[in-house]
DNA sequence: ATAAATATCGAAAACGTTTTCGAAATTACC
DNA sequence: GGTAATTTCGAAAACGTTTTCGATATTTAT
């Protein structure tokens, strides 16, 4: 149970290893003689290079490290689904880490995957990170560096995104349309870009349309959870006797809302209209059906990988490269809950 | 830009790599004087060993394979977590590969890893694979190697799973005392061993309780998606009227019959008493709430790498290894919909 | 004092591959 | 026939680490 190697090969055949090597590889200095016994000897053996070998010798994995925030997630597991496949197709394998919104954790992970020497990393940064230096460490290192949806605007690297304040400008346009006069806001976290440029779009689309702004009618969550969707729903009724509708960060919360609303006979969208945001599958299965924004994530991780591999390629040609952004198209889903 | 190595420490200290390697690892031999000096400058250039020489010398990538069906999916991603959360406390990373059902992935994929040179594969099959050759291969080539969930009993190798046959027939002895008297079931496709002890567990405790076994009761998925859930509900209410109870393979699958049967004004749990399989999320959030059999997914991603892990030690101290199997607990869940 | 034990170091081999460069052998050309 | 061009090969270095083993130098025991 021996490992095949070069230098077995070539003993065999009674040839170096160069040679062996060079007929592998397809180099043209190598008679087709020796060259078919060297591909049919390695053939009948089964043999592989090891891999080990390899990296060190030209000093690339063709691994690559992803790091999101929580791997059990409508939205996430999508765009990793996108980027393992176009990986895959490119021949690139992908390590997976969770920082589950822990800056600390994600720290260590992006030590640890440096150490590993990943050929690059892919990242959607947990709540609290932003410009922190364990971050510009990547880039200094000129490791090649591709953030997605959850992004510090201030680090010089390529990005996939959406215009999340364009999409929830839509999302709260919708409800208007629909005749909604008082929309509260689900929003997220304080920190995150995404929440913040979310807000932003909710405040601009009240304004366009003369609805003044009342900072009483948003609700930041903090974990971002089903039951906090449930606390806000009651809370919101606590609070404003009239709101007619609810622009909501994500369904998973919106959900949480539409749960509470449920329970307490309070009918949606009669009463009450809602729309969250990313499309998560379940939306589409409960009562009322969810209007949503459809964010387009398998698209997303496939893009994310495509501009990693620019990178990449441009590193090990030494060209230079220019960081890009691109920006994916939302589009606002009408079911149900804004019927 | 340079990389850090030994060499260049060894240099500028005007001692040797072989002594400062030492100094690093802790190794007796060395001055405590010169292990301070060599500690000292290590950290302060930010020294991190390359990897991919520690791995062509020990052999050993500290990196462990998982190929699983699919990605998205409440159950999958909850194993994947356990199993990232469990090797990274042990020093692991973890390379993701999905199968998409497809045999053909599957092969490539397993080939992939082995080449890799990972320290282990953990792996779920896709439904039509059993106890193919490039399965065996694994167990051939000594690579410590686990299963979970969707397993080919065949295989020798370590196993991680539930009791399908006793955790179905618990759900439709639930169904059966509920009053349910005409049970349909809707199960997952030929040839996956669970799906198969789902069936069983279904047959025996119709038996077990003097409800005579129709066939034509039974209905095989073949894609396990929400739509068939509908497409079975509706065929189910045509071929037989009398149906009051279908236990469903999984949920999301049950999730589309609720929507058929919310759709078309069948009461349920009055008229007909469902339970799904899995205790996906969204079973929670639907009308009615969906009764369900819990799984402990994130516990079988854990146990699944405990596994390995032993296997893996014994391995490396040429330790003989006997394959386990560990049996992980479920629980009958009573929601709405089965009243 | 000498012999024996211990402490400290480094040369060298090994892991398996890739690639450069020059040598040898063959062929082509005039 | 001799020279030049082309084919075909392999020695050797390199990637960076780990570990064995022997060589000094130092200390302890007698």
């Amino acid at each position: 149970m021996k490992e095949i190697t070069l230098k077995q090969i070539a003993e065999t055949l009674g040839i170096s290893v160069t040679t062996v090597s060079k007929a592998l590889k397809g180099y043209s200095d190598v008679n087709e003689k020796t060259r078919q016994s060297v591909l049919d000897l390695a053939a009948s053996l089964n043999y592989t290079p090891n891999s080990f070998a390899v990296n060190l010798r030209t000093k690339e994995s063709k691994t690559i490290g992803l790091i999101i925030p929580e791997l059990v997630h409508h939205f996430f597991s999508n765009v990793i689904k996108g980027i393992i496949e176009e990986a895959e197709k490119n021949g690139y394998l992908v390590i997976i880490l969770q920082s589950n919104e822990s800056l600390e954790l994600e720290k260590k992970q992006i030590e640890l995957l440096i150490n590993k020497r990943v050929d690059g990393i892919i990242i959607s940064l947990s709540n609290d990170a932003n410009n922190e230096i364990y971050l510009q460490q990547i880039i200094q290192r000129e490791i090649p560096f591709v953030q997605f949806d959850k992004i510090s605007k201030l680090l010089p690297s390529s990005k996939v995104i959406i215009n999340d304040q364009k999409a929830a400008y839509q999302a709260v346009k919708h409800l208007i349309d629909k005749g909604c006069k008082k929309i509260a806001h689900i929003r997220g976290p304080i920190n995150p870009q995404n929440a913040i440029d979310r807000f932003l779009g909710y405040k601009k689309a009240l304004e366009d349309h003369n609805i003044p702004y009342d900072s009483s009618l948003v609700y930041p969550c903090k974990n971002v959870t089903f039951e906090e969707g449930k606390q806000f729903a009651e809370k919101i009724l606590n609070d404003h006797k009239d709101v007619d509708g609810i622009f909501v960060i994500t369904d998973l919360v919106a959900v949480g809302v539409l749960a509470h609303f449920n329970e307490h006979q309070i009918k949606v969208p009669e009463q009450i209209k809602i729309i969250g945001f990313s499309n998560w599958f379940m939306s589409q299965v409960i009562t009322p059906k969810l209007s949503t924004v459809d964010q387009p994530s398998f698209e997303m991780g496939e893009q994310a990988f495509k501009l990693l591999l620019e990178e990449m390629q441009a590193r090990k040609d030494f060209l230079p490269f220019t960081p890009r952004t691109i920006e994916l198209e939302t589009s606002v889903i009408e079911r149900e809950s804004s019927f």
